[in-house]
RNA sequence: GGGUCUAUAGCUCAGUGGUAGAGCGCGCGCCUGAUAAGCGCGAGGCCGGAAGUUCGAUUCUUCCUAGACCCA
């Protein structure tokens, strides 16, 4: 059953791959990859003349092939899926079904995937296959972010242009077509990247935000907010840096901050009306103070007038001491809010604004530094802004924006405010307003791009009002499932609390273009809300008809006023890049123009996921653009559970970034050991939203299940590929089924019950550890202890069961592990597939508990009988006699921890303890049993803390007539402890007095391993070893090591699992008496036709000699045929 | 500077108001018709630091330190 013919050859090269032909399942891969240390060439020798090298070309895959290679079987799986067309299958299947919704958080395609993009990824790729397998139909329209300052900062820099003036020179047409261009730069990686990852996302659909479609939805959304008068023009304060003329954002800023020394000035602002009186005030930017309209004091905070010199001084109290260098004295304190409304001389007196020059209070003063009187100068500080709004200051610009002083300040005119800073201060020194000056080192904010000092400044801006729905942007919040929880409360709760207005507007070229007409002459304003509307209002139709809606072609497009039928041309500005990402819940579909139907049905998305560093991005702007649009949606929307990851770490715990050079590429990781691999770590290493350091070495970490789940595979394969199993043919009753296959069918169920649990809570990791513990289970005891029945040569209906089991679970496991690892998944549920079953894995639906399998009694008991086995391999490794040496037998004390009863070994399970223990017979013992003593032996435990009180002064004599039956011989002390047990009580004679002890009260029956015997415990078992070994035995056991070593030979000789084979020995006498008396034994574990005793022959294929515990031997064998 | 999160074994992480667990790694041993596997045992931690609440704190509170992210 092939399911495949070529593989093409795929970037980057997949490794070279020796084949050896005449069987599959001895194919060896070598990679180049130094993950793998050793290469292994143990070919047999049958096949060593026939090796190929075959390089890039693929191997078919036989049912049942065994699986060894992670990176060519997921190449060969993603070959399957696009040649038959797997993905569009699972959408064809549920298309009748309920809708599951996921939005796509789009990418930029102008930057590489990085490790950053994989992480959200595979979240937002294992919830739609999780529920398409539920019979939901997932749709899963893909996005691409493609406009936006980042994307105009890379052309800037490819084109060596620096600033706006540098574009305009270049030509914002050109511009703009570039940054068109641009935005598809690494559109191949991704197109690779993605599907190589395992990512199934529609592609060919997807949206893209720079289309007119997608404008005009968001012009629509733009003229929805406006009418309802949520859109307006104000100013903001926004860094800016002056020699590009451009406001930054704040991402750009956060990279510009350095340490810098900056000069620190205290400036007296003289009280008016009062003698020789002054406030004092701070500042670390001197080229401000002539922009000072205002003082801020902090109200509840003390202030001090100080006397020094022949002058007073006014500052806050706390302050003095760290300001105020030269003697002073204290002359009167009064709160900050005896301050407020004070006037005073400022050094540059260029308002006459009677409300300018007085003193206000402020929550933003702090005692940190300065003096607690904090300089306002309202054009050029956020806080400064906003409070001249509260208190109706004047706004005071005497700087343009250039970053120059404007002739309004003929002082500096023309002169860059940094390089004024000087002249300033020398004079204000001279005119006596300057107390002291000094530097000031702290961190300031630098343009990224070019250097120059930001200035923060008050420009004009579009803002959406989104404070006027604040209360409704919490509540539909509150509504959202946040993974983790606290995101809902804390990080983006908070961030909601303190809400500020949207600043929409950038004054820049590569964006969707704010809709807003403003006549020329008489300041009349439009918002233009679709391209209908567009195309009714302007002047030449012709032109707007089919007009590409960006700049600088809309630009061009002017109405005639209906007022005063003057010119009306659209501003200049463009719109935030964040406001298109956010209205992808709506725009993606071109909603309302088109698609309504689907629009509704869309909406809103039951998941979407995305990284931390999101919050204030994708879902602040989804959230917003929805709950400002969408008034009568009940809550939450556009999305019900979020789904937050965290960052991609180096090995070193520090953030990737490209100049430190600690970047690592998905595909790096993917290549060296596949997708399913890196996939797994991220699911199962720790919850999403932990931040992850990556490297090679923590994937392999949690490779451990994975390769685990490959060999229970193989081993299947192997014997299913021997007998030829077929899965209808072989299939076995219920009735058939063994207590094993019961046990291993209901932990399946239990852990399908668990996965499911856990996916419908969003708790990958919790569904990743049911699966880790199940394939534990499988392997170490299902699997172990089941080998033989793999074994026989006849169909008994045990080895059908054994076939039957294995292979049910196997493909039932496949199913639930397909969202998780969807290769591997894949290419087990081909082997394993029937012509009846779905061509893929991806095409079954979700499995179902059946509770008729689920038997939690069951579970439990095998649970106790693994207890058991551990205990008892305890003590086998005390006792230094190793599990192949069988011993007769073996006592299990039963538990009776807590006064409850606890259930014994069921009989049925004593054949595996004795298998695994190879133990010959078990004894199970009873507390108060008389049995108990012939393994072990009693001592008599007392309290002494209670024996005081009970005899006083005898006290101490009782206790050493207790010391001194210790030392009895056994027999004694059993005798002692029957009658203590019987009667439940003991008579003692000390110094002559008849003093009784109660069981439990005063003392108790001990147990301690007698001589012979060797005790484990696991839990609340304990489990003790016969440790006597008699002749018969030991016969026993050299045969057992002989059967291995002989075994181990034929595995060295090469020979196949099937082989007859002929043995030659000569050994040591005692050990020869032990093989002829077992060699009808020996010959069938072996597959021995013949035991020949003496010389080994010259021609044999293979001979050693061995130590068979402490006997010699030597072997020879010949391959029969 | 502010907010949120994190800090537990060499590594990656669980966990609990009663002085701690898993996986990997390491050491020792075992098993082998799963062999690039499998099993058992063992060593390793004053649970980041300090203070408080409490009979008792790794767990709750506060502060500090370090890291991450977001905001300034």
């Amino acid at each position: 059953m092939n399911f495949l013919t070529v593989v093409p050859y795929l970037d980057p090269p997949r490794p070279l791959q020796y084949h050896a032909l005449g069987g599959a399942d001895k194919a060896r891969h070598i990679h180049t990859e130094s993950h793998i240390r050793r290469i292994t060439l143990t070919l047999s020798n049958r096949h060593l003349g026939k090796i190929f090298w075959l390089p890039h070309v693929a191997i078919s895959m036989p049912k049942y092939a065994k699986l060894t290679d992670a990176l060519s079987l997921e190449l060969d799986v993603l070959n399957f899926w696009s040649e038959s067309s797997i993905f569009q299958k699972t959408l064809a299947k549920t298309e009748k079904g309920p809708r599951y919704i996921t939005f796509e958080g789009p990418p930029t395609a102008n930057g590489k995937p990085h490790f950053g993009h994989l992480m959200p990824r595979v979240n937002k790729d294992i919830f739609p296959r999780y529920w398409t397998m539920k019979g939901y139909y997932v749709r899963r329209k893909g996005g691409w972010d493609t406009h936006g300052l980042p994307v105009e900062v890379e052309v800037e820099k490819a084109l060596k242009l620096s600033g706006k003036q540098d574009i305009e020179k270049y030509g914002i047409e050109k511009f703009v077509q570039k940054c068109r261009e641009s935005v598809w730069l690494y559109r191949g990686e991704w197109e690779k990247f993605m599907p190589r990852m395992g990512f199934w996302i529609d592609l060919e659909n997807a949206y893209n935000t720079y289309t007119n479609e997608y404008i005009e939805t968001g012009w629509w959304a733009l003229k929805t907010i406006y009418d309802k008068g949520l859109l307006y023009k104000g100013h903001k304060v926004l860094p800016y840096c002056p020699r590009c003329g451009t406001s930054l954002s704040s991402h750009e800023v956060a990279q510009g901050y350095e340490t810098v020394k900056d000069p620190s000035i205290f400036v007296r602002m003289k009280v008016r009306g009062q003698e020789n009186t002054s406030l004092l005030m701070w500042t670390t930017t001197p080229w401000t103070v002539p922009s000072n309209v205002a003082l801020a004091v902090g109200e509840k905070y003390t202030y001090a007038k100080l006397k020094v010199g022949d002058e007073y001084l006014i500052l806050a109290k706390d302050l003095v001491e760290k300001v105020i260098t030269d003697k002073h004295e204290i002359v009167e304190t009064m709160k900050g809010s005896q301050l407020v409304g004070w006037c005073y001389e400022p050094p540059f007196k260029l308002s006459d604004d009677e409300r300018a020059y007085r003193v206000v209070a402020a929550d933003f003063v702090t005692l940190e530094d300065g003096t607690g009187i904090v300089h306002t100068a309202t054009a050029f500080g956020e806080d400064d802004y906003a409070l001249a709004q509260k208190e109706g200051l004047p706004l005071l610009q005497m700087v343009d924006l250039e970053g120059k002083f404007t002739k309004d300040f003929p002082f500096a005119a023309g002169k860059f405010v940094k390089d004024a800073d000087p002249l300033l201060i020398q004079d204000m020194k001279q005119r006596g307003f300057l107390y002291k000056s000094s530097k000031y080192e702290h961190e300031y904010p630098f343009c990224w791009r070019c250097k120059s000092p930001l200035l923060y400044y008050a420009l004009d801006s579009y803002f959406v009002k989104t404070t006027a729905r604040q209360k409704e942007i919490i509540a539909n919040n509150k509504q959202i499932h946040w993974h983790p929880e606290h995101m809902r409360d804390g990080r983006f709760g908070n961030f909601l609390d303190t809400m500020k207005d949207w600043a929409l507007s950038r004054d820049r070229y590569w964006g969707t273009p704010l809709p807003i007409w403003v006549c020329e002459v008489c300041n009349e304003q439009i918002c233009v809300g679709s391209r209908a509307q567009l195309v009714e209002l302007a002047k030449d139709k012709k032109q707007a008809q089919n007009i590409e809606l960006h700049r600088p072609w809309i630009d061009q497009v002017t109405f005639e006023c209906k007022k005063c039928k003057g010119e009306m041309k659209r501003v200049k500005y463009v719109i935030d890049g964040w406001f298109d990402s956010g209205m992808m819940h709506t725009a993606q579909w071109h909603y309302p123009f088109e698609n309504q139907k689907l629009f509704e049905e869309q909406f809103p998305a039951d998941f979407i996921a995305e990284g931390l560093d999101q919050t204030r991005g994708w879902f602040y702007t989804l959230l917003v653009t929805s709950t400002l649009l969408y008034e009568d949606k009940p809550f939450p929307h556009p999305y019900r559970h979020v789904i937050v990851n965290g960052m991609g770490l180096d090995a070193q715990g520090k953030k990737m970034s490209k100049s430190v050079g600690n970047v690592l590429s998905p595909l790096d990781l993917i290549n060296v050991f596949g997708a399913d691999a890196v996939r797994w770590y991220l699911f199962s290493s720790s919850a999403p939203w932990k931040d992850k350091r990556v490297s090679k070495e923590g994937v392999a970490e949690y490779l451990g299940s994975l390769e685990t789940l490959r060999n229970i595979y193989n081993f299947f394969a192997l014997y299913a590929g021997i007998d030829k199993f077929d899965p209808i043919k072989h299939r076995a009753q219920e009735s058939e089924r063994a207590l094993l296959d019961r046990w291993i069918f209901s932990r399946l169920q239990s852990t399908i019950q668990g996965v499911t649990q856990r996916m419908d809570d969003y708790d990958i990791v919790g569904a990743t550890d049911f699966l880790k513990d199940f394939i534990d289970d499988l392997s170490n005891w299902y699997v172990r202890n089941s080998r033989s029945r793999f074994w026989g040569n006849e169909w008994t209906s045990d080895k059908k069961a054994a076939f039957s089991t294995l292979y049910e679970v196997l493909i039932e496991l496949a199913t639930l592990f397909a969202p998780f690892i969807p290769f591997l998944a894949e290419a087990l549920h081909l082997n394993l597939k029937t012509e009846e079953d779905p061509e893929s894995v991806h095409l079954r639906d979700w499995p179902k508990t059946n509770e008729k399998l689920q038997d939690k009694e069951l579970e439990e008991a095998m649970r106790r009988a693994r207890s058991i086995v551990t205990a008892g391999l305890q003590a086998r490794n005390k006792a230094q006699i190793k599990v192949r040496q069988p011993l007769a037998r073996m006592a299990m004390l039963e538990p009776t921890t807590d006064g409850a009863v606890r259930k014994p070994l069921a009989s049925a399970y004593e054949e595996l303890v004795k298998s695994e223990l190879n133990i010959k017979n078990v004894v199970v013992l009873k507390a108060g049993m008389p049995e108990l003593f012939e393994f072990y032996s009693p001592k008599l435990e007392y309290d002494k803390a209670k024996m005081g009180p009970s005899f006083r002064q005898l006290a101490p004599k009782v206790i050493k007539v207790l010391d001194e039956l210790n030392l009895e011989v056994h027999e004694k002390r059993v005798e002692i402890a029957k009658k203590l047990l019987s009667s439940g009580s003991m008579h003692l004679r000390v110094d002559g007095q008849e003093v009784e002890l109660k069981d439990q009260e005063h003392v108790k029956v001990a147990l301690f391993a007698k001589e012979g015997f060797v005790e484990g415990a696991e839990r609340d078992w304990r489990v003790l070893i016969d440790t006597h070994i008699d002749n018969e035995l030991r016969e026993e056991g050299y045969v057992r090591e002989l059967i291995r070593l002989i075994q181990e030979s034929r595995k060295e000789a090469g020979y196949e699992v099937s082989d007859r084979i002929e043995v030659f020995y000569t050994s040591d006498p005692e050990l020869q008496k032990a093989i002829e008396k077992f060699s009808k034994h020996i010959q069938d574990e072996t597959l021995a036709l013949k035991l020949n005793k003496g010389e080994i022959p010259s021609h044999v294929d293979y001979s050693k000699e061995f130590d068979v515990n402490g006997k010699s031997a030597k072997l020879g064998l010949v391959r029969s045929r």
